[in-house]
DNA sequence: GATGAATGAGGATTCATTCAT
DNA sequence: CATGAATGAATCCTCATTCAT
């Protein structure tokens, strides 16, 4: 790889910076509420600059979208959740969803603000809906459906239950606690105890009691 | 040019018929994405019309979170709730939860623009975030309490599950659904499919497997 | 003026009200400042009411104007000063300028508020100015003139002096101490050393010091 | 970093175009009576450039207050009146009288328009009447104090007369010939006439007949 | 007549965007 | 390239005026 010249890589770091600080101020006052003198003064440069990088302020917030997409659904982050896939053969349910929880809960702390933006204007744009859903969720779903083809092969799984309706329920009842630890700022330990709650509840919901452990 | 007399019982309606129109504009285009001159617009009205209702913009946000907050967590609404958990006594949880789920769906159906205006808004606004706390969540909570109450104490109910955590997941699995019906168009059959699958999920998560006691 | 049918009457009520609530509110706030529906509620009128009797807001500043040009340059009000002024003879002057000032002070302090907004808007409206000179001040100095008239044939005016000065000279005098009583709200005993003095002053300065005064 | 080679300079005429275009414009309608957009366009800048110096109309106001009050009663300017006060020892007070007017009048002619706005708020805004009062009026009594003291103890000045009235009197009278010829556009000459008329009478009224010195 | 709700042109102010330096 | 002053369209809001009741 040649290197560029040094004022392309800085380029680079302006527009992350940039970028960066444009996730902050739109998570705090909204895209519409914040101004693109804020997103300026948050990343240190002059306001016209901003405009260098991104030609609108509504090209900014496609480039979050576009960002968040890629990194949540991208490989390099999915995978995480994927080698736990691997690797979770024989493992308890439990603990398998368990290590998804955590991995991903480390990734949305992360990611919270740009989540917030993006979620907020998945609102109101179907275009973001979709990208969420084809690149995002479908993607997600892929990675996970090992687990439960293997569960369902074993005759683990309950019957009647779609993959669709169980990934849901999953999602939804991660997602409220998530939201939950988020603003409320629970504490980490009662935030594990929160969550193996959560996934006991689901477990018994999900697999088919044989009576072969309490 | 003055126009637009109306009798004093069509003032109300005056009043009513701006706060829907600034729902429909604000959950279209978000609080800041939307103009005076559009909910002007949309309702029927000149722009100053707006300003003689509400002194501003944002007590017209304010408006539509507290008549939201108040026509959920409100008695009339909760009502709904409240007669199904009467009645829930020796019925199947399966059948309770779907009368609740059904029951709010159809209210959140109809107040779905104004859910989504108030939930976006409540994530940049915590005073919002704690009424909506205060006056929904905790109210239902106490609404549907006695169901659970009664199977704790029928021995129905799995161990070890916290009543917050239960509730926060069958919140969050519901809420999943109604997101996925409302935002994809779901049809009325599948809807009532997923959601009986759906609720099969969280009943066994939540049942005590030792066959009906008697 | 001959006197209108009873209804009339009633409207002339109605008139003056408004337009002493607009010369009360127009004092406070400037012409420009102030509201026709502060205006009307002052008046304890309905908005609408106003422009039944005023088509423009600045029609109702016409009409104050007018007023105060027609009552303090009118017969009735500057009769006070004709008054002292035919009664004048052989009085000393000293005298004779206190009871104008009194009479005059008496007046303004009535119509402060008037004047104030008179005054304001002449600055602004050429035309007022020259109404206001026309009907105020030449007439005031019409009414005055015999006094000095007097003073020079008896020789006791010092010579040099044209009537438009003095006349000048004495309403800035007395201009200046009736603003600072206004606006510092000097009591009652020390406005009359103040104004004893000032026509002190002036006395000494018109009059030709040959005589010996006693 | 932000650096000015000329910016500063030219920084410096905006903010005064703006400033002696809204003086312009204020003394011409008012403040209230004057539109924001108006200035700019005397100002020959966009509307939005006003806001870049100027928060709000009015502060734009408060500012023409505050230079008015900085350059009438600041040292500088004072300072024709001081030189005038410190040079008159041994002069005729009626010198010295019409050298300060002719000092003061040429600086309220360059400075009419801004007089005009000030004085037309400080009948609304008793803050700026105070203002007035404390930077202005005292401390040109304090200038001019010298003057009389020196009169008083060569026994020239007539006893009975108060400071503050003497002071007043003068300015009474000089202000209402500044008007009148600021309005009726007197000619230099005619001005002068009535000046020295002006002064001499006051003159006689402030001075002892003792016929000693002339 | 009197009312005051409705109007909408117009005002102050903001802010994304441009461009000369 | 970066800057930030300048821009002016667009926004929220006001208020004189009208008119159906």
């Amino acid at each position: 790889m040649a290197r560029k010249p040094k004022s392309a890589e800085e380029n680079m770091d302006r527009h992350d910076e940039i970028l960066a600080a444009a996730v902050s101020v739109f998570s705090e006052k909204g895209y519409s509420g914040a101004t693109t003198s804020q997103v300026a003064k948050a990343a240190g440069v002059a306001e016209g600059t901003i405009f260098r990088y991104f030609k609108t302020k509504k090209e900014l917030l496609s480039a979050i979208v576009m960002t968040f997409i890629s990194s949540l659904g991208g490989d390099i982050v999915l995978s995480g959740v994927e080698k736990i896939v691997m690797e979770s053969d024989g493992k308890d349910l439990r603990v398998v969803l368990k290590e998804i929880l955590k991995d991903r809960l480390r990734l949305l702390h992360r990611m919270m603000p740009v989540f917030q933006v993006v979620l907020t204007e998945a609102l109101y744009h179907p275009e973001i809906r979709n990208a969420l859903h084809e690149n995002v969720l479908k993607r997600a779903m892929a990675t996970v459906q090992p687990v439960f083809t293997r569960l369902e092969e074993s005759g683990e799984l309950r019957s009647g239950l779609s993959r669709e309706t169980i990934m849901r329920t999953i999602i939804g009842a991660f997602a409220s606690l998530i939201a939950q630890s988020v603003f409320t700022g629970m504490s980490e330990t009662s935030f594990e105890a929160e969550a193996d709650c959560t996934i006991d509840l689901l477990y018994h919901g999900l697999i088919c009691k044989k009576e072969k452990q309490s």
